[in-house]
DNA sequence: GCTTGACCTTGTAGTGGCTACAAGGTGCAT
DNA sequence: ATGCACCTTGTAGCCACTACAAGGTCAAGC
């Protein structure tokens, strides 16, 4: 398969997969005598598996991790769990980040009465002349 | 004031008050003789302007839009609004994203019974072997 | 056989919002 | 005179891509 392909098969761009591959998370495959990239069944799995990754915004060293860690069969899964666990704390700190910001933009929206921008309860919560 | 002081007051770090500075976002201050930055109050008021604009996660285009518009006291602030409007959907629609990115991580979390890696549902979740 | 067009190659630079140096100048106290 | 905190400029790094530029390869159609 020539990277066109498989990007169109793992939902990846063939620009990423290059980076991908300059990152060295994902193999370099064998090239055809006009130096294309030629990629098998298990590169697309690969590249499928960081796409849900990233999906669920693990970070770059976290799939690097649950990679090497995948292919470690007979391990126990403990330090994957915990990465997982680990990633989804930080996505719940975000998500209560985002909500304060929310609720003060609404607030924040919700007091000015669409007067002059002087008279604006926007530019006043931003602005030092406010309270 | 010299740098220091005034990152001191405001809560913005002097590499970042230099770095506003480069951005065009916050006007040069005139120098002392030794060539020192040398601020005043109304520079130390943009700063908070900006702080606050940024811990409500307005862009640094945003915040440009919003400091000129902080000055046209007599004109309607319809764009002012619009614009906190339209970050406050983006803010909504990061929030939603995130959610659902936590919603999965916990389903994929809780189905993990600590096992080896072979039979972990995390892996399991996210290689092409899964389902 | 020659052109067109889709595809591929490498390398480099840009995105946002800072942050972290490096290498040197200034100001004040001891 | 020495030390130290502070200031200056310029450059590079962070993250995960994305967007070129400039050129090579290959099949189809005329
Ligand atoms: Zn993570
Ligand atoms: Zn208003
Ligand atoms: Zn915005
Ligand atoms: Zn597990």
């Amino acid at each position: 398969m020539k990277i066109g392909e498989v990007a169109r098969k793992t939902g990846v761009k063939a620009e990423t997969i290059r980076f991908y591959e300059r990152e060295g998370i994902l193999n370099a495959p064998p090239r055809t005598r006009s130096n294309y990239r030629d990629y098998g069944p298990a590169e697309a799995a690969t590249l499928v598996f960081i796409r849900r990754a990233r999906d669920l915004g693990f970070s770059m060293p976290d799939i690097r991790e649950l990679l090497e860690l995948s292919n470690e069969d007979d391990r126990s899964c403990a330090a994957v769990d915990s990465l997982a666990r680990a990633h989804l704390d930080q996505v719940k700190r975000k998500i209560a980040a985002l909500q304060v910001m929310r609720d003060e933009l609404s607030r924040m929206i919700a007091k000015c009465e669409q007067d002059t921008i002087s008279e604006c309860r926007i530019i006043d919560t931003l602005a030092v002349r406010d309270r």
